[in-house]
Parts: structure tokens; sequence; C-alpha cells
DNA sequence: AGAGCAAACTTGTCGCTACAACTATTCCTG
DNA sequence: CAGGAATAGTTGTAGCGACAAGTTTGCTCT
């Protein structure tokens, strides 16, 4: 078994991705920690709630949503449903499943959150690439993901952010959500 | 403060990167931890000391080069102490200062650990991207640190990965790279 | 119909990391 | 050449995530 080693180009690219995966979330979690007493985590659990069809999501697909294992989602949850920004509610269908419902006050947290993580995934990332790179970012982490995550779990979610709708995606919560796309910047470098 | 919401093509890519942020860890570190009983983070530590003249660097230094914080790296250190695979080694010109010093059994450890590590690397990243989007990894991450690591810390490690050398291109195994070269370097920075 | 297996969660424990002191040198400045 | 600030590290604590069981419900197959 010969291990080909990296070449320099390949070495470079993967030193700097390195560093980038071990300062960003540190980075993200820091604002949102500080100005609203959210975990990263916590903050996109909240969010995935806050978009789905009646703020509620089943653990599981909430999980794949947020990228987490089952057992870390129950235990967040446990906690978030502690601090009255979440419930859960026995899903009828299926009485194995539970739905994570957010509360009013989980609503207002989010929306409350929002802007000021936005503005830091803007500071940090959106606004020091260009368009063209955002799009390199796309086929890149797609390309990876495909790898990584063969059994395409992730992809339910990820490519509900491509220009598949015309419309919207449907839910009214969602629609208030997104209405906030509005704004029109031509962004700086 | 308008609200800066982002439009599809921002929201796209960043859902993505934060996939991969997300996924890429657990990936290389659940390898890591089977393979070879160590954690990415404790891999890299070993791999910069392997690759430092006299397999040594003062704390601050390893810190800067694995991206951490130094009571994060205290600890981690303490830790690969109590396993004999590195050592702390009071600094003779600054009394203030230790360094960390890979044991032979810290050595082997790296090198048994690498080809796996570098496998799992090529095959997660490296094997499912073009050359073309290994560059633009490149791009991009210097775009995110420069914003992100404004004291271009960073700066000192993930300079050395351009083309400055010859015969430097970094692998754990580098310094194999440097014996057989000759250059054997002696007593510390 | 009932046995066996899979799916959906939960719970408990352990290890790692961030954050906040704290100690010990060295640098700097009047 | 004091004495305060800065630098280099360590340590203690609290909290989050991974992993391994454990439980309940649904599915399937003969």
């Amino acid at each position: 078994m010969d291990t080909p080693w990296l070449d320099r180009r390949q070495l470079r690219a993967w030193i700097r991705l390195r560093a980038v995966l071990e300062l960003l979330p540190g980075v993200l979690d820091a604002q949102l920690r500080r100005d609203s007493g959210l975990t990263e985590f916590e903050y996109y659990t909240l969010a995935m709630l806050s978009e789905a069809p009646g703020r509620t999501l089943r653990m599981t697909e909430l999980a794949q949503q947020t990228n987490a294992t089952l057992p870390r989602l129950s235990h967040v949850v446990t906690r978030l449903e502690g601090r009255g920004l979440l419930e859960r509610v026995p899903c009828p269908e299926d009485r194995r499943a539970i739905n994570a419902r957010l509360t009013d006050h989980g609503w207002a947290k989010v929306r409350q959150a929002a802007p000021g993580h936005v503005a830091t995934v803007r500071h940090h990332i959106v606004d020091v690439l260009t368009d063209e790179q955002l799009d390199q970012v796309t086929a890149i982490s797609d390309a990876i993901l495909a790898e990584l995550d063969p059994s395409r779990a992730v992809a339910a979610l990820y490519t509900r952010y491509d220009e598949a709708s015309d419309g919207d995606d449907g839910s009214p919560d969602d629609a208030e959500a997104r209405r906030r796309d509005g704004r029109t910047d031509s962004s700086q470098a």
C-alpha cells in the first residue's frame, strides 16, 4: 500500500482549509453567545424550526437539517426546552416520534439573534468573497459533501436553496423569514 | 440598520459551507481516533513538532501553528506528555517559556498515523476536487483568514506552504525528507 | 398472529475546550 | 534600578458533544 503524499498545491489548500475549519466556528459561536446567549448550533436548531411549516419538525428531520446526530440534538433540545424556547410534542402519526415546536419565545429569540449572526457571516465570509467565489464555495462544498455524506441525507436540506422554486418553498413562516431578502445591497468587496 | 439578509446565492454557499464545517472535522477525527488513538488536534500537534527543528517548539509557537489557544494546548500537551509522546523542557533562554519536544515514541506515532490520515484527507477532499478547485480553496481560505485573523498570526504558518522553498512540502514526514536532504538541524530555534 | 428486526428517541458517562483566574518571569520606563 | 505592565504558561471549572446502551413503537415475513 503506497500512500501518495500531498504535493505542494494540495497541501497548501488543505492547510488553509484546516485553519478555516478550526477558526471560523469559534468566531461565529462567540458572537452568538455574546449577543444572544445561544450556541451556533442552538441558533441553527431554532432557525430551522422557524422556517419549517408550523414551526415544527420531527427530531430526526431536525437532526438532518442541522447536521447533528440524534443524541446530540436530543440533549440540545432538552436544554432549549428548559429555557422555554421550544417544546416537545408527541407526534400523532408515529408514536415513536417527537415533534419539536418553536415557542413564541423561541421565535422572538431567533428574530432577535438573526441580524447579528447574519452580519457576522457577512463580515467574515460573504463580504470577503466575490460572487464567483461564492459559487465556487457551493461547488466545492457539494463535491466534498457528496463524498462525506453518501446517503445524501444532507442533500435534502441543501438542495432547498438551489434556484429550484420560483415561488416560495411554501410555508407561511418561511415566507416571513424570507421576506427579509428584499434588500438590495451591491455588496462591497 | 437595514436588514442585511442573504440572497439566494449567498445563502446557498453559506449553508453548504456550514455543512462542511460541521461534518468534516468529525470524519477526520474519527479516522485518527480509530486507527491511531489520536485526536485530529493531537495529531497536528505532534505533526507540527515533527516538522520543527529539533522536533521542538515553544508552547506559544506551537499554539499558533495549530490554531489553538494556549490553555487548550497546555491541556493537550499535558495529556500527550502523560502518554510519553512528547516532553516539556524548560527553555534556557527565557525561563517563562517551555519547549515541547517530541519523543521517539511520539515520532514513531506520527509516522504510523500519517499515512492513514493523509489517505483520509485525500479521499474526502483532494480527490474530489480538481486542481483548479484546490487553488480556489486556497484563495477563498486566504480571504476568509485575512479577515478572521487580522493579526496575521496564522499567516506565519500558512505562508510557509507557498511556493517558497523546494524540498519543503510540509508533510509530517517532512522531517524525514530533511534528514534525507542532510539538513540536520540541531539545537532549538 | 407473533417473532424478529429496524427506527425514533432518550439517558448516562467521559473527554475535550473555552473562559477565567492565577503564578512566574521579562520588559519597559522614569 | 525599582515597579508596573506585558508575556508565557498552568490550573480549575463548567458545559457541550461523542459513544454506547436502553426503551418504546412500527414494520415485515412466514
